[in-house]
DNA sequence: TCAACATATGATAATATATTCATATGAACG
DNA sequence: CGTTCATATGAATATATTATCATATGTTGA
């Protein structure tokens, strides 16, 4: 715990920051974490337009098979993505159009 | 560099995932990325409704000058937020709607 | 059941990141 | 000018994160 700070520690569901909660503003910091990765970022537009197996994902972002199923696990974890197993293959696909949204909006945010 | 993958590299500027270059998705990523630290978010939710100097975001943050000096230096590098002097102290303030536009989404997710 | 394929997982090493401490810069005012 | 207050910055340390390698798990079909 990089944190120190002389404690008697507030507890982080009282202490307001704006009108939110610490805990809610940690909560927020850690979904905006997942997408603070380069090839997490990239298996999310590479899954923008559908599903697609680690295999494919892999061809993709021509990156190794392992490294993208660490991604995916910590995808699969945050509930950003969602898998089906058919057959030998796992299929992702975005989890829901919140995900889509974060995305789009990004993408203008940097088109701009 | 955490990387390696058998190069011969293609450019960043060439190589699309889903519609958008490498890089632009290398730079989306670097802007989640500074919304994915619960410090900087704090920040930034302290400022939310208008400009406030180091001092008053220390106390409402509970942390010292140093830590947040740094995050703040990241936050201007970036852009996100803008400053401006006022005598001793230097006043800080979201840079644009686009950055208020992304916190209440993302609070908006978490709120859900 | 065994081989082959697809994916997941654990350990490790390299790197990045955040906080702290000490100190520097810079403004204001006697 | 020298002191004080406000902020910034550099170095060091602790911690987190990521890609890699090796290997495990699970599925299919001969």
């Amino acid at each position: 715990m990089p944190y120190k700070h002389d404690d008697i520690e507030e507890c982080h569901d009282c202490h307001l920051i704006g009108d939110v909660t610490e805990n809610e503003l940690i909560d927020l910091a850690e979904l905006f974490k997942i997408f603070g990765d380069s090839t997490r970022i990239k298996i999310l537009f590479d899954l923008f337009h559908g599903e697609k197996n680690v295999s494919q994902i892999c061809e993709d972002l021509e990156m190794n098979q392992s490294a993208i199923s660490h991604q995916l696990k910590i995808l699969r974890t945050s509930k950003l993505v969602g898998a089906r197993r058919d057959g030998k293959s796992i299929y992702y696909s975005l989890a829901d159009d919140h995900v889509r949204m974060i995305i789009e909006m990004g993408k203008e945010h940097i088109e701009e």
